[in-house]
DNA sequence: CTTTGATTTGAACGAGTGTTCAGATAACTC
DNA sequence: GAGTTATCTGAACACTCGTTCAAATCAAAG
């Protein structure tokens, strides 16, 4: 058995999922062809067939592995029992997980359609399953009466489109840093959901 | 000068563009050939070519529709003196008019990538426009004190991002009505921008 | 050096792409 | 009816598509 250690394929192999998320993030799962990834690796598009059996398991294996990360990495994290750090908690890690994987997430959200049917269904159960945590964050707010929020389901879906937006503008350089935009996003996202101070009558 | 009425052409046109709306929105724009568009309209690909003058402009003009009917019946609403009412009336007329129209929203979204640099310019200088809005209105409402928003610019994208989600996982029929949805983010933007109420001291 | 087998090439497959255009069709005016 | 012309067909053009596979290549093992 020659080749074991040292094969191209361990070469070869993340290059060929860096230039397919890089493209589709770029153009769009549709508009790249196999032989432009096969380009950008440096080799012929035959070749890729040796690292999936086809590019829609290369568009599944690449959004897969970006749900599984961002699970990963949100239990990873600690999971305060103050509903109110929770929920601050989540914000910040959400903006900064996805600030970093800028093109992960791109595709994730954009090329959902592309995906066969049971490969939509695990993609949809992993986000779900991120989406839950945040709602749950908030029931508890509700339930020790640190949150008002009438539906925590639609609120935890606000919330993340909300945190979301940050991708789709934020630029490092401009004239915000991202830790001022985290912060500027707790802000709102806590007054969002706070119960109003209960007024001070003297 | 014959067939100048009752041509052809007043109901081959809507239809290719009624098309090439729905196709876009479900595959992609990519994704969709020309011939899939002239089948759905009952006719040839090459018939299609009397009616645009390539597949980008097919998109463009889609765009460019939609975007013209946004800033018309945003300008046709009524824009109160009052900060909070203004936010309130953009609030829910944001809400309503994409719900109405979720196809044209998701290919202004989704297919920005695919027009060329000039198309792009052009649909981002309305799409700038309607945002600029928001913010006037979060600037005026600061300048009064109605608001606490550090960055409008900022906040206004915040905004719009969660408003935008709604298009995303709304679906007629659920347990919500899209006025209770509409009222349910009326409340958390209102909180999201307002200043604290000022603690009565006795 | 020879053997081994992982890796890659390069050509081929059948099908589909956007676009053009000469010619057929059919709805209108006179 | 004849004449006009907007509209549409159907074929063609020159490519590109995802995928397959026999043959070539080449690094490691013996």
């Amino acid at each position: 058995m020659a080749r074991t250690q040292g094969s191209h394929s361990d070469i070869t192999g993340p290059r060929v999922r860096e230039a397919a998320l890089r493209l589709f993030a770029t153009h769009g799962y549709a508009a790249v062809s196999m032989r432009q990834i096969a380009g950008e690796v440096g080799v012929q598009a035959g070749a890729l067939y040796n690292y999936t059996p086809d590019k829609q398991s290369l568009l599944f294996d690449l959004m897969k592995g970006h749900m599984d990360d961002l699970l990963a990495a949100r239990a990873a994290e600690p999971g305060p029992d103050d509903p109110l750090a929770a929920l601050e908690g989540f914000t910040r890690f959400h903006i900064r997980f996805h600030h970093d994987r800028p093109d992960e997430v791109f595709i994730s959200y954009m090329e959902l359609r592309n995906l066969s049917p049971e490969n939509f269904k695990e993609i949809e159960g992993l986000r779900r399953s991120y989406e839950d945590q945040l709602e749950a964050i908030l029931r508890r707010g509700v339930a020790i009466g640190a949150f008002d929020v009438a539906e925590p389901k639609i609120a935890a879906m606000a919330v993340i489109a909300m945190l979301n937006g940050v991708n789709t503008w934020f630029r490092e350089g401009g004239r915000l840093s991202l830790p001022q935009i985290e912060q500027l996003h707790w802000d709102m996202v806590r007054k969002a959901v706070s119960a109003p101070e209960p007024p001070n009558h003297g």
